[in-house]
DNA sequence: CCCTTTTCGTGATTCTGGTCACAGGGTCAG
DNA sequence: CTGACCCTGTGACCAGAATCACGAAAAGGG
């Protein structure tokens, strides 16, 4: 039975542009039928929560449309954002399979709509198609190096600068925009910053300082890469 | 037909600390004879390689004795020590699974023995015997968080004593030795220095530091946990 | 057991990036 | 339009860690 309202699963994965590595894309017509079946359908305004780091595991949410981001906080108050989540990202899936409390946050930084799905329905519905599971350990794989980049990236580079530098030019070969070397800055600095692992100010500081050493131009919320090459040489060194 | 030598994957579970996550512990007995037949085992020394950051996946290697430490390497030369494995880990399954090259190196920091399983013969496997598929699944799941708590130990705190502190406890939790707050060390000052994210002297210098604060106590390679609750008051600060 | 190699301890020096402080600019609601 | 609020830019200061540089201690190998 078809949900009455939004994009179902089985639509989303049609429009949704090509990744066949999407967790429920491209599965048997059955299987696919049963997911409608037990997904349900939500949209989020700007802010809102999907989970909360530390709660127990109601499910796993398949991202529509909109962004969030996930992030992890210390008792002392200090913030890491491990990943911005984009359509057709499945998030909490670590969470539900290993039955432990959400590890991150998921807090939505643009409105969207989500999929949700139980973790007694997931893990039935894994029983009853056992080629899922295979697309879920696949999944967990890309989830695990995504957060080892990450630990290379706060681990392997001592600067900040150098830090900035490997996130734009991450930014800049996600196909997002047409040109890429055109990023749209959808972050505040604050939140850059907890990407990187450094302070606001320093992120302030580094963006004045690679647009007067042209290495970056800035337009309203464009930034335009003007020397990639530079770039890189400072990420490697 | 049982390997002629050594440990059997079927010996070592039975053998091997009461760890019912293990990844291939506890199956049902046609899936462990298979698996009996599929590996090989040998034996290692010390600062032997079982697999190179870069390569492509031959395999997942099985620790049955002996440690290995589990690192990436920048461009740079800078390294990082994601993890020190030991009997009963699992090695290079994301690699395999997923069929990316090595996203570590795992060398072995003592003599010992391990299990190899080719990754023909391991997806061969997993498609015969599905219920293995969410064994591999719960594994990975392990090693994204092993991971995750590296992302925040390096990113959450932003003193090296906090993350030494840190490491600290988190070796007199493991239950390797009997009194949970002696701790043997069997790693240099270097390779410490690597696991959080600072140089060798500072990790020289904590040490002294600990020491004379009385926070810990040092006999021969036997490090005492003398003030248990300052060490913690400085992690979660 | 001696000699080589690795590991450890510690001082002196440099300098990056965190912290605090404040002012200007945008945005949004009423 | 206007205030409240959040985001941005920049200056001044300084603690803390990286770096360099040694010599001492320990481990390992023949």
């Amino acid at each position: 039975m078809r949900a009455p309202y939004g994009l179902s699963i089985l639509d989303n994965c049609l429009t949704c542009p090509a990744r066949e590595e999407h967790l429920f894309c491209h599965l048997p017509v059955a299987a696919l039928q049963t997911l409608n079946e037990i997904k349900s359908t939500a949209i989020y305004p700007k802010s809102a929560m999907l989970f909360i780091e530390g709660q127990l595991p109601r499910g796993v949410f398949v991202l529509c449309t909109g962004r969030a981001k996930l992030s992890t906080t210390s008792a002392g108050g200090k913030t890491v954002i491990t990943r911005i989540a984009e359509a057709g990202d499945v998030l909490g899936l670590n969470a539900t399979i290993s039955n432990r409390p959400y590890e991150v946050t998921a807090e939505m930084i643009e409105p969207g709509q989500a999929n949700f799905i139980t973790r007694d329905a997931l893990l039935h519905f894994l029983r009853e198609h056992g080629e899922v599971a295979v697309r879920v350990a696949e999944q967990l794989s890309r989830d695990y190096y995504t957060v080892y980049e990450g630990v290379r990236t706060l681990g392997l580079t001592n600067s900040p600068s150098e830090r900035l530098a490997k996130l734009l030019l991450g930014w800049s070969n996600t196909p997002r925009n047409g040109d890429p070397l055109q990023v749209k800055l959808t972050l505040t600095h604050e939140e850059i910053a907890e990407m990187i692992g450094t302070t606001r100010e320093t992120v302030s500081r580094l963006f004045s300082e690679f647009k007067k050493r042209q290495l970056v131009q800035l337009k309203g919320a464009t930034l335009m890469i003007r020397n990639k090459a530079a770039l890189e040489k400072m990420v490697n060194s």
